[in-house]
DNA sequence: TGTACATCAGTGAACGCGCGTTCACTGATGTAC
DNA sequence: TGTACATCAGTGAACGCGCGTTCACTGATGTAC
């Protein structure tokens, strides 16, 4: 898709492009939620397409590609959902209220590809970074943005360096180390937490999940501003 | 393994199943290291042993029966490793450090079992919880033992309740439901603490993993007793 | 202790399956003149 | 506007592969008398 170049041409050979690649994606999504990311299978999506599985190969390199094509949309989408979210608040604390609440709507409404990008890596899948940063890091910087005052300068994609975008974000925020741990740590609550209702990895030890979860909020926000 | 009832007779056959029993078991984590759950296969399994694929099915019903086996066995070894690190400690806190220490120190030296256990669920497998709960639930109830001052009464094994034996450990505590969310937060902190940099989730945010675990194990313990 | 029979562990061939990927091809759409 | 050629989307057959599971079998170990 992204990968194989094209120029922007309309018409109805670009406009059916589109339309199939569209279709693709769905049927990957649908896939993935029914199979898991191990089993997406080329072939299996091009069935629900109706269409030859070579015929997939004028869209995507091969199986790997269109796992990376619906890890970056996944991140995309979840991060759209949050900056959504964002805006509509003002104050620190409502914004990352409404951050936190939007992380777990948008994984309980798509577990699939939650799973994805924020479950264990798909074996014997390794992400290409230089395709895969920019969208993975975009919810890491929506949360540093919101943990300061100042507004997160927008940093250009060089990727690849020792750091990435993600931490040079923080650190221009000009967070000290503390902050930066007490930021890991609110975002590894909130991604723990989501995971463990989402996997089912408590068991039935609590049947008010969105109770437990709003503590984990309140506990977030007095760890970032209280 | 354990579901196909046997006597318990010694002499050469009886040892040499078990010594068979342990290859298995041990050709079963190998494989899931190198491969994930979601591909072990049972023909590759017994190329390891150098076996017939079919000599496996005298000791597994089938492929999912053996990763119940696996995932038990997860399960166990690390309530071991947990019991017997907090085990060494007296006061509610140092036990508490000892038990987040061996929860990360066991992931990290066992990373395809915690996915296995603690990762996203491997699609198209369900756990059968009869045999599963048991052992899922021991880590848990170590938590809960030491959040509380009085020592947890040993369930026993009757599962399949509405509520699992580790909230009745929980509850038998006298735990009020605050007390209850903050455990559960903790644990929530801990496993996604560990899960974030097993499976490098944050990109290189940071290069001071122990450190940051260290500020979220202290976090921990102001939540619990502070 | 020896013998006859039952149980068990492991073999090897076979089944039907779905997979990723390649390849030569056909027919439709676009482009240059 | 019409024609000749280039590009592109999609087809269908084929390849070699690994999988789970079944089955009839052989030979070794255990058991009863």
């Amino acid at each position: 898709m992204d990968e194989i170049e094209q120029g922007e041409p309309t018409g109805p050979r670009a406009r059916n492009r589109a339309a199939v690649e569209n279709r693709l994606r769905a049927a990957g999504r649908r896939h993935l939620a029914e199979h898991g990311a191990a089993a997406l299978s080329l072939r299996a999506v091009a069935r629900d397409m109706e269409i030859a599985p070579s015929a997939l190969y004028r869209y995507v390199r091969n199986r790997d590609d269109l796992l990376t094509v619906l890890i970056v949309d996944a991140y995309d989408d979840l991060a759209d959902a949050i900056d959504a979210a964002v805006a509509e608040r003002t104050t620190p604390q409502t914004r990352f209220v409404a951050f936190a609440n939007a992380l777990r709507d948008w994984a309980l409404a798509h577990p699939s590809e939650y799973a994805l990008i924020y479950g264990s890596p798909v074996p014997g899948y390794r992400a290409p970074q230089e395709r895969t940063n920019r969208a993975g890091e975009r919810p890491l910087i929506a949360l540093a943005a919101l943990v300061s005052t100042t507004s997160v300068p927008t940093v250009a994609g060089t990727d690849g360096g020792i750091q990435t975008a993600a931490a040079q974000a923080l650190q221009s925020l000009g967070a000290e180390s503390a902050t930066l741990a007490r930021g890991i740590a609110v975002w590894n609550l909130l991604l723990g937490s989501v995971s463990s209702e989402l996997f089912e990895q408590l068991g039935h030890v609590t049947d008010h999940q969105a109770a437990v979860y709003a503590g984990v909020v309140d506990l977030g926000a007095a760890l970032l501003f209280g």
